[in-house]
DNA sequence: GCAAAAGTGTTCACGGTACACCCATGA
DNA sequence: TCATGGGTGTACCGTGAACACTTTTGC
């Protein structure tokens, strides 16, 4: 080790800081998530969450922007922050704390996935059908889950899982896949409209066999929290 | 091996990790927190939360409970995580992060605050008349003062703000002062008791010039989120 | 005309809210 | 007997859930 290690040591002993980054996506009328192979060790050619180190004056969202943008490709998503974990144990190499974040990103959205030397592959998968993971990102994916139904019922953050055009099917399916369980279309059509976050536009979906569905889109322009819940955040 | 001592060298550039705790207690029928007067400099002599540096090998929770008793004296009480603050310029003295707590006291216990040297005075206060603070625990405060009041409403959390027997009174007295409004007494009964956490004890509070309210206790001996919002946590 | 998804209303149960008076005790 | 807080019930309204058929288009 070398002499500055020691001073800094001596200063301050703090543990390291990292971020990592659970984002969600609905493919193929599944709930996805983005994982990493990774290509170093520890856990080596194990699937785990992007994430990496936050640099010294670098802020939290940012870190976990540029940290997925660098290990998957993937940019221009919703981010907002998690939980911080930060077990003792959680990392063999030592102590490490971890700032976990969520992201949704649309879903008709084209990632260039790229892998890079530390995330030698880059896939979606499944939330029902995980792989092993490292450290102890399985724990961070289920605290992400329940954050993402619960959002899903209580704030308008749905808007982050569709593209800017939607039928009220699409945004239903949406709903059913997130939160594992069918929904009666009048009645989510009825609840939905009466919200006012979304309206109708002129347009229709053309060239499909079947009556033309009603294309919407998201009256607000930023995230929200519906009725008495705007006290959360 | 040399590459991992690379790594090593670029891990310690990291942030400097911190703790603050945003304690609540009901006092005088008035939501109060506690703070301390800063013995050390920056902001020195400015009211701040109490918190300090994670070591290096500590939990974050250890550490919030370590620090609030080195700098207050205060123990055994409830805690959870809030948020993880982390704007690189709300430390003049370099980068530093802040792992935020939320804690709750019971109305009845007794604190023995004492000083320390960095916190050269220790004291409550109402959130209503906050003193100028240190850092951005203006911040960081709204938001515990956010969650509390949710937690309230969706939680059985005000099992932490009371002592274990109490009367159907003392408790929609917190939840007033909490939320700062007044609430129905009949509804808030019904409410309550519908709810089933709480149940009445064979005792009565005796020596009151009126007539002697039923004493009540939580049932579960845990903390639990209502209805669907099991979702969150 | 048929396949395929779009679109539409009513009924019922339950929880939230508004609201006012009598009760038991100590002094 | 009075002052003080303790304790109780009913009526109304809005929201959430259950439930089935007609409409519009492309082929």
């Amino acid at each position: 080790m070398t002499k500055k290690i020691k001073i800094k040591k001596e200063i301050i002993e703090t543990p390291r800081l990292m971020v990592d980054i659970v984002l969600f996506k609905v493919i193929d009328n599944t709930l996805k998530l983005l994982l990493i192979r990774r290509g170093v060790k520890p856990f080596k050619n194990m699937w785990a969450l992007p994430g990496g180190h936050v640099d010294k004056n670098e802020a939290l969202e940012k870190a976990a922007f540029r940290e997925l943008e660098e290990e998957t490709g993937v940019k221009n998503i919703y981010l907002e922050q998690l939980y911080t974990f930060g077990d003792p144990y959680r990392d063999p190499r030592g102590r490490a704390i971890s700032v976990a974040y969520f992201a949704l990103g649309e879903s008709g959205q084209k990632f260039h996935l790229k892998s890079a030397t530390d995330a030698a592959e880059v896939d979606w998968f499944s939330v029902k059908k995980l792989p092993r993971l490292a450290f102890d990102h399985k724990k961070i994916i289920n605290y992400a889950l329940k954050r993402l139904c619960w959002k899903l019922e209580y704030t308008n953050i749905a808007r982050n899982l569709l593209p800017k055009l939607f039928t009220l099917s699409e945004l239903q399916k949406t709903y059913e896949v997130v939160l594992g369980k069918k929904i009666d279309k009048r009645n989510f059509r009825k609840k939905i409209v009466a919200l006012n976050l979304i309206k109708p536009i002129k347009k229709q979906k053309k060239n499909v066999a079947y009556r033309p569905p009603q294309l919407w889109t998201f009256v607000a322009g930023k995230n929200l929290i519906l009725d008495k819940r705007e006290l959360i955040f």
